[in-house]
DNA sequence: GATGAATGAGGGTTCATTCAT
DNA sequence: CATGAATGAACCCTCATTCAT
């Protein structure tokens, strides 16, 4: 990377977190793009350079942050010894959820803003190991299960929708129950799920 | 009701009214207090006599369409000759998702303005029959069912978080199938879900 | 007085109470006729039945206020043994100043609002005893005194002007001194004034 | 001076100016900052990089024109041939008297707004003579004169509180007399005063 | 007389965006 | 590339005053 662009990238870099922080605290409709660039200690012109609005801000967060929960729960997992493909996605479920928990402000904000859009491209695009995307991750560790799913997409799609607007509820507003008690119930039904989208020869 | 009471209603109404389309037509960050009083033929201070801010106006709003949404259903139900528990469910469910398909913008700003503590307060207090709440409905029909679920609130709010989440990304963007596709894998998926809250004796 | 206009000036003695808590408290353009009649329990349109405007019940207010202190003055003046009219005036403004001290609020008001205008006419139409005014109560103290003063009125304008201006820097900042320094330099002050206004046969 | 500072100081006083004829015209309350604006021919926004709010406005200007006020009169006495202090003393009071009652529409706006703070601000932070401030100016006088006074701040603070608070009144409404009178009446008074300050040895 | 709902002009303030430097 | 002063539209909200009841 040359100089300028290294460069480039620490503004960049300063502006995200600095709106990330701010989002956070204030909201993102109580958030200026002079505070984001206050607090990034760079002119407020200079925002233009690198983004359109702080719209497109927050869609860069949501992607990097969902991501990162992502590779933290399958970086978690590569140190257990969990075998099964049902035992592996509760795994990485449980992960996510007490990430979550200890994160609540992070929660806040990326349960009002991911859309399944936004997820996929997440999960299409975001590295894992050796330049591999969580899809592909995904869609080995069925493989290596031996196991047939009919649509793998979908299934991923319910179950991301029913942890994500579930857990949004319940860790932010303990509403209907507590977290372990939706923990209780939420995973036979995953498993439940994979059942009704495996292919059983 | 006295004259003036009837006067202050029918103003609440106009306010409501217009705040409605003008949310939907350009969302509510970009309708403001003066748009929704000139629609609705009224003066800009009258606003603040009836409501505190327009956000009090949308939560107002959510629960008087989610409320409709779940009266229209019920009533479809009662013309119909369904049987069984599971039926019924499955009954309204379909009903509701047909209606948010049917008004997409509907749909749109209901599921990005519903929260479990909103809709929970329209099962609650919204009068089915008989001054009957959704709730105690629900309940009426599990009963007549003989069935024995567990924790028929956590039910609710599962099968509710679950249709809610998807068929926003189903119905607005077809992400990622479409709406017979996702009832085809949703509905035995709450088929599952009933019986596992189900007590067997 | 009649049942009604007994009414009318309880409603009055309302609004004129409520008011002065409020112009102290937030101060006169950020206390509404809204909160006026709020506070004074009574309807908004009312207030225009007593009053023109907010302005009206603060001139009202000043000349009340004033006038209180003086015949405070007064009536401590006449239990105490004091003769001499320069201990006389020396006694009224220290016990005057020593009421603004202890009613710091009292101070703010007035001095913020006192003119010679309003105070002479409150010292023209106060009743001291018997319906005495307050003017006529200073010009017997003259005579009492067997004194002779070249301009009365003059020299109490310039007593009232030089102490309440100072009082007003030193109660309420302690700028450039406090209370007790300015009453040492200015009692002396007074006496001389008092002096260079006396004609010596 | 760069060209951006020399143009910002060029709008800080477009402001400042536009501000100030309003203010005299309309009074401080009724002068909206959009009207300052407007008068000065900015964009309404572009008050608030100059200013908080318009009662700062009021501040800077205050402390401006109580400095010219003083200038004035230290020039004029430059000019002529003033010995002893008590004379110079009452010459700057005359000159400021009649200053203010030539342009009563600065006294007005002066003596409503004076306080000791402010002006005691000026006193020591106006430049008059080689960078020296009016407070060196005043007590560089006494050193001259050879007189030793007490408590210098003390004195001067209870000359100017007298002089505005008489002037005030009486060249605004000839209340309770008209100028002439009080200066006859004043300037004995203001001697009497500096006497009482002396410390003789 | 008394009420309080309704008015709508007008206030202060913010802020995305531009552009000369 | 980077800056930050300037813009002015747009916002929310208050409030003195009116008037039908």
């Amino acid at each position: 990377m040359g100089k300028v662009e290294e460069n480039k990238k620490k503004k960049k870099d300063a502006i995200v977190n600095s709106a990330f922080t701010l989002f956070i605290d204030h909201g993102i409709k109580d958030t200026s793009i002079a505070d984001i660039m206050k607090r990034a200690e760079l002119a407020k012109g200079t925002f233009y350079l690198y983004f359109k609005d702080k719209y497109e801000v927050r869609d860069y967060l949501v992607r990097k942050k969902a991501a990162q929960l992502f590779e933290n729960a399958i970086a978690a997992l590569s140190e257990e010894d969990v075998t099964g493909f049902d035992d592996k996605i509760i795994f990485i479920v449980d992960n996510i959820l007490d990430q979550l928990n200890d994160n609540k402000i992070l929660l806040k904000f990326i349960s009002k803003n991911l859309s399944w859009g936004i997820l996929r491209h997440s999960i299409e695009n975001m590295p894992v190991n050796d330049g591999e995307s969580a899809a592909d991750y995904i869609e080995q560790l069925t493989e290596e299960s031996g196991k047939q799913i009919r649509n793998l997409e979908m299934l991923v799609f319910m179950i991301a929708e029913l942890v994500n607007s579930t857990a949004h509820s319940v860790i932010l507003y303990q509403q209907p129950v507590e977290l372990p008690e939706l923990k209780k119930e939420l995973y036979p039904l995953i498993i439940n799920m994979i059942h009704s989208f495996e292919v059983v020869c």
